[in-house]
DNA sequence: GGAAAATGCGCAACCGTTTGAGCTTAAAAA
DNA sequence: TTTTTAAGCTCAAACGGTTGCGCATTTTCC
């Protein structure tokens, strides 16, 4: 490791026990204010630090979080850990990142490896298919301190930090219809993936509300691959009776649907209109700027690294803590308003 | 933490001291082969995992590494953080992960947080400005194994991965030059960078191959700010005799240079051409594509993460490992080759 | 002024693991 | 058979902190 200074030398320092030392380091009353005094004056002298290892063997605790995600690479990941990383830091709490890659068998291994390597808690997005929820059971009923947030489940009791995705795609869909689109499509996520099915309900219920039609054919699940997705929303756009707008999943199935769209010259707006979820930056920087459902992603973050810590340091409670966040419409030129006839 | 069961329980279970587990586990020629069998099938049943804390204590070493990057939000870091992250767990190390938000005493916060939480060894990418090569100095003094990768330091002689800037910025004018541009401008990064001094090197030197003349006044100089980019690059355009052709430092000054194209109208490529550095993702999704210039991110992480292992685990060597990658020139629309009238 | 209470410090055990130095027993050499 | 050697185990110290308890010493109170 990286060790210089111990408790023991500045004992010897000063002429003082080892555990007086300790003691007036961390404000015990069973030392003096002049002792305290000095101690601290020499320990900030010596440049001492205190082992963490040997601090987390005595209480069991290691000060660390881990963070499982899907995806580092994902901006909605690394955002939401920056945001983790900011709050945990703030409290003295250092962070380990781990990505799932997606896949089930890694999320597992790499939430067995993160807990022996002995964090106190941890965060967690799930993979694209989980379905071992069992190992978070598992984990719960031993009262690991966790913090599910995006990516949750509702099999687990545990407390979550999510936006309301409901209102979200709501807000979405009602914004298309609003512009003047008649047929609405959405383009899902994994059918296992329960925000996509919030999102899915919000869709529909804006349908009902403005008296649309269901129709399942505009319903089109994707998985999280550019080409499959642009396949996908080609299908869409090419079905006898197209969509005007669609609604996706994601950021990245939007830009799919856009790339769709332009290959087959349809105009966006005017032809098709596309709104997105996340509100990436990237939702800025294409042609047409993507309009999308903003979340308040860092925020996120730091509202479930608070969370955890407080359940780190209070003791997991019965009754989880379940955040809900607002999400914000924004609307850029991919939803422009449609010509007059459309407001008829 | 979460610790449930030690070598005490096994040692309790099998009738044998906690000393012959703990050979027995890591086997030891001091135990038989049939105690190991024995130990090893009743740790596997029993659950057994070891104490982190306890094995640091004695060993001094934790087999965690920190990674220091000036922000996780960058595709570019999170994805290098993709490839440490994968390297690292193959062989057992955990990941640290940090952001010095570009920030000097931030950085300098974290360095010494990362190190007193325990660190066998860190990866770095400096932040934008920084100065203080001193706190790395000393603990390069201390041989703390340390692995620089892309932001790195000439004022330092440690192991470091880079890619070959010099040579990546050359193809790109280069390859501005054979499409036909007659005035490249250089959108440089920050002055203190490094990186963005090869660059420039490789700018003039393509400059100079071609011979076209090296006009001061094509060079501006960007810090990461999408606004103050978009002015940077408009006053490049404004100017009595603007460039027709644009290398920027990154795939982000690129794009803002696009943005201030377009608001004054101009085509890309037609009237100027542009392209980044580093190939982003986004550099396919904007419109029009933008040409850039490729690395081989992850594995300048995952490479980090090797060489950072290795003189962890063999001790920091006299003469640091140097890794030079070659980039890759990506082709896109924002290079597409103009009218004939310039092939002549 | 003397007993009781409060103050400030040191002793020692403990957290879980590793590891060199014995120690015991059995096998090999004399 | 006796001695040497090796194998296989246990003991105990160590890593660097924390903490309950006991012991002086001082302060408080009657």
């Amino acid at each position: 490791m990286f060790q210089q200074v111990t408790l023991k030398d500045i004992a010897r320092e000063i002429n003082i026990s080892i555990a007086a030392v300790s003691k007036a380091l961390n404000n015990s009353r069973e030392t003096s204010k002049e002792t305290q005094r000095l101690v601290k004056e020499t320990a900030e002298r010596m440049n001492y630090q205190p082992n963490r290892a040997a601090q987390s063997l005595v209480n069991s605790k290691t000060r660390t979080i881990g963070v499982i995600v899907p995806n580092l690479g994902y901006n909605y990941f690394s955002t939401a850990l920056q945001g983790i990383d900011e709050e945990a830091t703030k409290n003295g709490y250092t962070v380990i990142a781990c990505q799932s890659m997606e896949e089930l068998d890694k999320e597992e291994k790499i939430v067995n490896n993160i807990i022996r390597s002995g964090v106190d808690g941890i965060i967690v997005s799930l993979a694209q298919h989980t379905k071992n929820i069992d190992l978070f059971r598992k984990l719960k009923q031993q009262k690991m301190p966790m913090v599910f947030f995006d990516r949750v489940t509702e099999e687990l009791n545990t407390s979550k930090v999510i936006v309301d995705n409901v209102a979200g795609a709501f807000g979405a869909v009602e914004h298309l219809v609003k512009i003047g689109c008649k047929r609405i499509a959405y383009m899902a996520g994994p059918e296992e993936l329960l925000i996509s099915k919030r999102r899915f309900e919000g869709y529909k219920l804006a349908l009902h509300k403005y008296k649309l039609p269901f129709d399942e054919s505009l319903v089109a699940h994707c998985v999280f691959d550019h080409a499959k997705s642009i396949k996908a929303a080609t299908k869409l756009l090419n079905s006898k009776n197209p969509p005007d707008g669609i609604f996706a999943f994601s950021d990245r199935i939007a830009l799919s649907a856009l790339q769709a769209a332009k290959n087959k010259n349809l105009r966006v707006p005017e032809d098709i209109a596309i709104i997105g979820f996340n509100d990436e930056p990237i939702a800025s920087f294409v042609s047409p700027t993507l309009s999308s459902v903003h979340q308040p992603v860092k925020e996120i973050g730091e509202m479930a690294a608070r969370i955890l810590i407080e359940e780190i340091e209070n003791g997991v409670s019965i009754i989880p803590k379940v955040k809900l966040f607002k999400t914000k419409l924004v609307k850029r030129e991919s939803t422009k308003k449609k010509k007059i006839k459309t407001l008829e």
